[in-house]
DNA sequence: CGTTGTGATGTAAGCGCTTACAATTCGGCT
DNA sequence: AGCCGAATTGTAAGCGCTTACATCACAACG
């Protein structure tokens, strides 16, 4: 491979002038600029980026952890990032962290070794005190479907809470009374959050909420088969279930239809996320939209802003769910 | 962050000791291993692996280029590829290439510049001589889920020939003789293959092919639909209907269940891929399981093997498809 | 006691680039 | 002609590491 200095040798010219007109660094004759090209295109010159960025200090690539590469969300996030980081000059370097602390942490002081200019992270293990101080650290750091309070600007999520609201109000307004709540695992925030909401929509309607029609599951279909069935075991009505992801959701309307209920003729169905396989459910399902394409696009405009300075860019960091009514949620005849 | 030096410094030793002791690259006395590590752990010092890589001429990371990010399919590629890299200390830069010969180019040249030790290709618009041609050149190329005659010890792909010869042939010994095709594009590689697979199940039953029930999709839903539309249209009976993948199958079964018909009771449907909604459709999707995870570990392993020198890894260049039985496809009562 | 071999450590030359600073050129003025 | 400043180009010092080679200390040997 050609380097920068037979490239100078070939235009004669110096080594600093090529390398400023590869990187448009500085005024350069047309003259000259010319020579430069048709050196660089009759070599096939490539710059080094490992060199580049050793000189420059200036990796030009974005890390990114994630818990999970598999799966419809996060191969989805990822693609929102590299698709304006790319378009950008800049690349990515992904890595995951299993939602397991010392793999998380190790993660991250991976991309750090590799200079990366920015972190995007979509980590649940470490605890908010870390990424803090990891924040005050040199490389910049951008969450990712999480909000830290003491970095709210360096967040970008999604409203939760609301999300839970309004998918639990979509059923009050049907009509429905009588609502249970497949949960997904206590100890991760977004979970807690949409729990909240959901709670928060039952005590607008004045409804108490009745502890026993909450199952918490763990985000997987399995589990919300378990819940279902857990469900229907107590013998207590209901005519819906809201659950706090789509995965669940799936489970909970399979074991509806083996315990010979109609979905949604006995029992109304509400998931969150939208990933790719609700729609192909059957019946399809209602769930709370979750623009995770969208998320990581502004998670990869964020760094291109406060890293690459390109002021520009407008940053949003609390994206709104919404509403994406399917066949699963009917109004209640009762 | 701490550097090499100030870590000799401390230490009391040369640079060349203390990258000796980072390295295990040479024999160092226990005392100044100890004096080393203390310094390291005191500086909280961390190769900066960019360095490492001008110097060593090995960048420890290796190029992903594959169509999209999003979608069941390339997560689980990405991620079997990445945890056996990763296992092994490398780490992978993923780009994606959108099936667009320049796009597809311009990330293979983003990948060589950025000193990858090599790369892992899932690219359909470029031709076969560009790849011969790139996997003679300097970084070593492994292609995945193609195979490209001239360098088959570089491809790991799936026998999509016999994956579709097994689909169509669970049909046949299921009793069913009027079989439609819903093709995935005749330009792809593998939809050709799986279609060719179709053909041989059949004339290993001595039935001749009817150019009638063969309909051209994309590989998407929508096309699965039409498909369907246009078979049903077409006043033909049939009584099974193969489809190239299983996006195409949830779309066609879906349409058959909108013009009043019941799946498996009318028409048996059969996929190809497994993807992770499959067996979330109602009913349970028929289909040939697309070992995409094992691959795209495989191809890493190739890596480790071939790049790297681990020689006692064994590769496997082609895998088995196998079929997954579920409610979509049921004997023919006819 | 001088040699020699061996293991441990140090020295220093890059790797291919960026960039502060120095040098040069050149047009426009006086 | 002589001078000045702006525009252009060149020089060279790193960036933080690896590694071939040199050096050193020391034990074993005749």
């Amino acid at each position: 491979m050609a380097t920068i200095y037979e490239v100078s040798r070939r235009a004669g010219v110096s080594l600093a002038t090529v390398s400023r007109v590869m990187n448009n660094t500085a005024r350069v004759s047309d003259a000259t600029r010319q020579k430069v090209l048709s050196a660089v295109a009759e070599l096939n010159y490539r710059p080094n980026s490992i060199a580049q960025s050793l000189a420059s200090k200036r990796s030009n690539s974005i890390g990114i952890i994630l818990p999970e590469l598999h799966g419809p969300f996060f191969g989805t996030l990822v693609s929102g990032i590299e698709q304006v980081l790319r378009s950008a000059g800049k690349h990515t370097i992904v890595t995951v962290g299993h939602s397991d602390e010392d793999k998380e942490k190790d993660g991250i002081e991976f991309l750090i070794s590799r200079k990366c200019d920015a972190m995007v992270l979509h980590v649940d293990a470490v605890s908010d005190e870390y990424l803090e101080t990891l924040s005050k650290g040199p490389v910049p750091v951008v969450i990712a479907n999480r909000q830290v309070s003491g970095i709210a600007a360096n967040c970008i999520a999604l409203d939760n809470r609301k999300g839970g609201e309004i998918a639990t109000r979509c059923l009050l307004e049907r009509g429905h009374r009588e609502i249970a709540y497949i949960a997904g695992p206590a100890w991760k925030t977004d979970a807690k959050e949409r729990y909240a909401g959901h709670r928060a929509a039952l005590q607008a309607f004045d409804i108490s909420i009745n502890e026993l029609l909450v199952f918490e599951g763990d985000f997987q279909e399995s589990s919300g088969s378990a819940g279902m069935d857990h469900l229907l075991g107590l013998g207590r009505p209901f005519t819906a279930v809201v659950c706090a992801n789509d995965s669940m959701a799936a489970g909970a309307m399979r074991t509806a239809r083996e315990r010979g209920l109609d979905v949604p003729g006995d029992i109304s169905i509400i998931g969150f996320d939208n990933v790719n396989f609700s729609h192909y459910l059957f019946p399809g399902l209602s769930t709370i939209d979750y623009p995770t394409h969208d998320i990581g696009g502004m998670a990869g405009r964020w760094v291109l802003r406060h890293v690459y300075g390109n002021d520009r860019l407008e940053i949003r960091n609390l994206f709104e769910p919404t509403l994406v009514l399917r066949e699963s949620v009917r109004q209640n005849a009762g």
